[in-house]
DNA sequence: CCCATGACCACAA
DNA sequence: ATTGTGGCCATGG
């Protein structure tokens, strides 16, 4: 009876705002991955969850730059839900990226770590 | 309450 | 390398 188990262990509205605000610390012409976002919040499999948040993320203010965050492969996983669709991709190549095909173009190099926020 | 879906990831065959 | 399955947490019908 001591495992109440709680889902988040926090509310869902705290989860989101910790997502946020790591995705918001995603400097320009970097991305990161979902996978990496919820390991440094300690979701350790939630990554999906920060995919569900960043969807709500558009409802969120200050604004989330979502176009950020891609999956494991660098590959734009979210861009159907900008507006237009091409937009994710417009915005990451304003901001210096190569996009081809969907895919970060030397996305290890740009892949950027929540771990940097230490330094 | 049960079932299905989702901007994912890891592992096994 | 590719394909299939399970797991994760949250939301919606």
């Amino acid at each position: 009876m001591a495992d109440k188990r709680k889902p988040s262990g926090k509310d869902p509205c705290e989860l989101y705002e910790q997502i946020y605000a790591l995705v918001r610390q995603i400097p320009r012409g970097k991305v990161s991955t979902y996978g990496r976002i919820a390991e440094a919040l300690g979701l350790h499999a939630g990554a999906r969850l920060v995919g569900y948040a960043l969807t709500h993320s558009p409802a969120a203010y200050p604004p989330v730059p979502a176009h950020r965050v891609v999956n494991r492969q660098g590959l734009l996983t979210g861009r159907h839900q900008f507006d237009p669709p091409e937009q994710m991709q417009a915005l990451l190549e304003s901001e210096g990226l190569r996009i081809i095909d969907h895919q970060v173009q030397d996305f290890a190099a740009h892949c950027w770590d929540p771990e940097e926020l230490l330094n």
